[in-house]
DNA sequence: TTGACATGCAACCATACGGTTGCCTATTAT
DNA sequence: ATAATAGGCAACCGTATGGTTGCATGTCAA
């Protein structure tokens, strides 16, 4: 997981995840195209994505495809995100029930917060 | 996004939020103690997560309380995420009959890679 | 009032990161 | 056979990042 949310923190490699989404399969030269920085960076950035397991690649001859693997993105999902999400309405009530008790004054220590 | 993204691609943040999941509105010192560094380490990952709007911050007197936001966790799915998820199976069968159209083409030269 | 407590501010440091350049290798087309 | 094409490897560089330490400030409790 680490790996995956390293990879996805750069904007670059989202790019590069999103025009493989657009047309799998496509070889480095062709994704240069779309990131404007040299062969050298792009080839970093796919390795990167590789290693967190968000690409494929199939060597045909010379040439190197990609082939995008959402499985990792859906896995930060199931395991990471997904539980935010059903805890999403609950939690803003809460600050909103937090700030109310605030303005009771000195009394009791203000803290107790849920 | 961006700020999100990068926000959430350190593990201590995304403890930090963890730990705000499991008990909402907690002090800074209160934090400090589920990761071993510096009080000031922690205040700066903090602030991070406050610039990329995944916590709000409340002042009660001289403790700083914080609060999750889980809105951004959400929007990140639903803006970017979700359109992974829905294109999964579907993804994984273009790279498979890719791979198989592979096998055919003219002198057979095979990459030969899963 | 005074001290302890909760936090902020700023300087500093090592390393990771994104990017470049130069050169080398392997495949393919002529 | 040769040249063009597709890509790899490695060194180098500036800046961002995660972390530290020292000191300052504001609030609360005795």
């Amino acid at each position: 997981m680490e790996a995956v949310f390293k990879a996805l923190a750069d904007k670059s490699r989202r790019r590069l995840l999103d025009v493989l989404f657009g047309k799998n399969g496509r070889t480095l030269n062709e994704l240069c195209g779309y990131l404007s920085m040299s062969r050298q960076a792009v080839t970093k950035h796919l390795l990167l994505l590789e290693r967190a397991n968000l690409i494929t690649v199939v060597w045909s001859g010379r040439e190197k495809l990609h082939y995008l693997n959402p499985v990792p993105i859906h896995q930060i999902y199931d395991r990471w995100i997904s539980k935010y999400d059903r805890h999403r309405i609950e939690a803003l009530g809460e600050l909103k029930n937090n700030l109310e008790a605030k303005r009771k004054p000195k009394g009791a220590r203000t803290g107790g917060a849920v």
